[in-house]
DNA sequence: CGCCTTGTACCTAGGTACAAGGCGGTGCCCTAGT
């Protein structure tokens, strides 16, 4: 049993284990069922918006069940933060990740394996480790939580697809599977059911509504004028801000304008160190930098309750960013405004980021050939063999800039080649170099699919900018909620960004 | 796709004007070499 020492029915309570560890009344909606759900051992999905709570929701069955239970997150910067908090409730808990030293990682193996340890954090990209699955072949495991589960979707596809295989570990485990995340659309919630291979998994769906957030979109203009508008935005703010802007480059242009206006602030992209993404972090947390311009790598974990505005200079790539990066004010329950710019050409670096991660089907049939025209007959081919080399060096006529290493990469995920010393997962590694081997099938239809799936979000942040109706309504129903069409809390339903709140 | 930097022509030496082309987001892993 859990880190408990005594026993007896009570302490297999839910509640009773809620109350005595954290100190709770009861449940928030939502989280018992969830609970109870996955100690009956069957698999669960919760979408439980606002950060507040999900965590109670693998936390009390880790108290409870004799076992590990494995937690798989996103980000290490969260996993020391998460560990203590498990502590403080009274669970042995721990991390792996690469930013431990080799004894460091042995040491918690090994508690794990002498069943000293309720609860281990890890990232995906570690249960592929020849060394986790030696320590998972060791150890029981109760239960697999997955945190930030739409992940899967939204970076499982191509950015890190080692969330597309946590599925896998599932036939080595006892234990049910519980997903968790703050926000996804019902094909989303789809591919996370199909992904981890869920078999009529409890399912629970809070509303996305959260009746303290005025939304509105404003016409954005050059960057000068839209800069202009950030500074009026953020002086009549007296409160906490976030500024996201699309690159890094802009966020430098507009920390550096706010700063020159006498503005306490700060930025954040993943071009800066680690430490002084760290500092930036704390310092906005504890209220010594007012204004934090970022771009989307800032925010996962951030639980700070006070802020009042979330500015886009324009908008993400997807309304699900969309409503996690705006979702961040307000968290205290008290009004916040999230307001985003739009022109009409704002939709150019989403396609252009579409453009170098899903190329046209035409550009990967190409080069596709010619891998397998340059190919000897053992199939294998050089990718610095010049004829590949012609495709990837200089940029072919009507290609993109890194779409060649995109299209190879996009390659190698349908199956069309796989590179040689990259292991025999199909891990990539993310280098052209080395050789390859052109293999027979190629998935095209799966790749198109792909790509229209990406093209569909980038529309639907468009038709949001768009709409004529109730913003709020909109952005509900994107995430596949009936809602009212006069929220009285958006720019549509009347409201003026620049009168109010 | 548009912004922004770099390069070139101009015609006389330091600016201007315009063309070409690079660039653009998110993180984990672990190994070798400071």
């Amino acid at each position: 049993m859990g880190a408990s020492t005594s026993t007896g029915a009570e302490e297999r309570d839910p509640v009773a284990v809620l109350r005595r560890a954290f100190g709770y009344p009861g449940f928030r909606p939502g989280q018992e069922e969830l609970v109870r759900a996955v100690l009956s051992g069957r698999d669960a999905l919760g979408v439980l918006p606002t950060g507040g709570g999900k965590s109670v929701c693998y936390q009390v069955p880790a108290l409870i069940v004799d076992g590990l239970t494995l937690v798989v997150t996103p980000l290490i910067s969260l996993m020391e933060d998460q560990v203590g908090r498990a502590r403080t409730v009274g669970l042995r808990a721990d991390f792996l990740s690469a930013t431990r030293s080799v004894g460091e990682r042995r040491a918690v193996a090994a508690r794990a394996e002498s069943s000293a340890l309720d609860l281990l954090f890890v990232s995906p990209e570690r249960l592929e480790t020849d060394a986790f699955r030696a320590l998972v072949d060791g150890v029981r495991i109760d239960l697999l939580a997955v945190d930030e589960a739409h992940c899967i979707s939204e970076w499982g596809h191509d950015f890190r697809p080692a969330y597309r295989r946590i599925g896998a570990l599932r036939r080595c485990i006892a234990g049910p599977t519980l997903a968790l995340t703050a926000s996804a659309t019902p094909p989303v919630r789809a591919d996370i059911r199909a992904s981890l291979g869920l078999a009529d998994p409890f399912e629970i769906v809070r509303s996305f509504d959260r009746s303290n957030l005025w939304w509105s979109v404003e016409r954005g203009g050059t960057l000068p004028e839209r800069l202009q508008r950030i500074h009026a935005l953020v002086r009549r703010e007296p409160g906490c801000s976030i500024v996201y802007a699309p690159t890094r480059r802009t966020v430098e242009r507009v920390r550096a304008s706010l700063a020159r206006a006498g503005v306490v602030c700060a930025a954040y992209h993943a071009g800066l160190g680690g430490d002084e993404r760290t500092r930036v972090q704390e310092r906005f947390l504890g209220g010594d930098v007012r204004v934090v311009v970022a771009t989307n790598a800032f925010g996962m974990g951030i639980d700070k309750p006070d802020v009042r505005l979330v500015v886009h200079l324009q908008l993400p790539t997807t309304l699900e960013a969309y409503y996690q990066e705006a979702g961040r004010a307000g968290r205290d329950g008290a009004p916040s405004r999230c307001i985003a710019l739009h022109g009409p050409h704002d939709g150019r670096l989403g396609r252009a980021f579409r453009d170098r991660t899903h190329p046209p089907l035409r550009r990967l049939r190409a080069l596709h050939r010619t891998l397998r025209a340059a190919a000897g007959e053992d199939g294998r081919v050089r990718v610095d063999d010049p004829r590949v080399v012609c495709r990837l060096g200089s940029v072919p006529r009507g290609w993109m800039r890194g779409e060649p290493e995109g299209a190879l990469a996009a390659l190698e995920r349908a199956g069309a080649l796989r590179r040689m010393g990259s292991g025999t997962d199909g891990r990539s590694h993310g280098s052209p170099e080395g050789d390859a081997v052109v293999v027979r099938r190629f998935d095209a239809d799966r790749v198109a699919r792909r790509r229209a799936v990406v093209t569909s979000k980038l529309r639907a942040v468009e038709r949001y900018a768009r709409v004529r109706g109730c913003r709020t309504a909109a952005l509900l129903r994107y995430f596949g909620e009936v809602a009212r069409q006069d929220c009285g809390r958006c720019d549509r339903c009347g409201w003026d960004s620049r009168v109010q709140p």
